[in-house]
DNA sequence: ACTTTTGTCTATCTAATTGGTAGAGATAAT
DNA sequence: ATTATCTCTACCAATTAGATAGACAAAAGT
């Protein structure tokens, strides 16, 4: 399930690529545009920023904008810094791998082969999805 | 994510599988084997039962068994009576629908967009996996 | 009838997570 | 200095996850 967190960040980020022209962006504009309590926002933008997405300016005029081209930034890996793995089972994530400790075979447990295949698809398309593409996805 | 108490429904559905000859199988039983509380799993168990996914025989020399053919029993049904939708996102999915409060028009909502695709390749797995296909994942 | 063995039901509990708020601090522009 | 802004840390309430407890009901064997 995508937390309401992952949901806002994305909403943020199709925000500062739709008005990347406009340079840094005030947190509380982003905030009252799309919904967003401020303070929650503002803690999602600072994470962000820490992993690279976002830039910021601080003092008078400062605010926010977006850390590389929204081509280069990369949807399952947003997903990631806000709700962590983006498989439905621990054991079946590449980058956050964690046998079950009840788990005799791997290769023969069912839950993991059929899980597998899930989190397959789920990445193909998340990871395979920049901003920019995301932008894109509200022509018909 | 998968909860643990999907997790142990569908291992308590391969064991009640894989043991089908046997006729009704005791709560006690599957718990020590699978390795699931005992008491939590009586509550899966009653759930599933309760959804025509098993039947039970109360009293003396009784338990619980299949409560249809391994191939008539789908994951994806199973996996909705104990975790909910299997959608991402509420304004996704099909059997649980919700709209988004916020939103203005779903037709052009980027992220509705994207989770889409994501709800449609998560339900064509899951959906189109039975019992009996599971059981059959364990072979390499 | 009684006893034993089972599933059934409802209530309760604790810990973690989610979603959010508060407020002091740091920094930059004027 | 003052003001506008992001930064950081702590906190909090509600919900959910993951169980546990115990009384109750039914069926079998005696």
């Amino acid at each position: 399930m995508l937390s309401k967190k992952a949901k806002y960040a994305l909403k943020a980020l199709l925000f500062l690529g739709k008005n990347e022209d406009r340079g840094v962006l005030l947190i509380s504009e982003i905030s009252a545009e799309e919904g967003i309590p401020k303070k929650f926002l503002e803690q999602i933008l600072l994470e962000l920023k820490k992993q690279g997405i976002l830039q910021s300016k601080r003092g008078k005029d400062g605010g926010y904008l977006l850390g590389k081209n929204p081509e280069d930034i990369n949807i399952g890996a947003v997903l990631r810094i806000i709700d962590g793995p983006l498989a439905p089972i621990p054991c079946v994530s590449k980058l956050a791998y964690q046998r079950c400790d009840e788990c005799i075979d791997e290769n023969t447990c069912e839950i993991r082969n059929l899980f597998w295949q899930v989190r397959e698809e789920t990445v193909k398309i998340l990871d395979n999805t920049s901003l920019k593409q995301l932008m894109q996805k509200n022509i018909l």
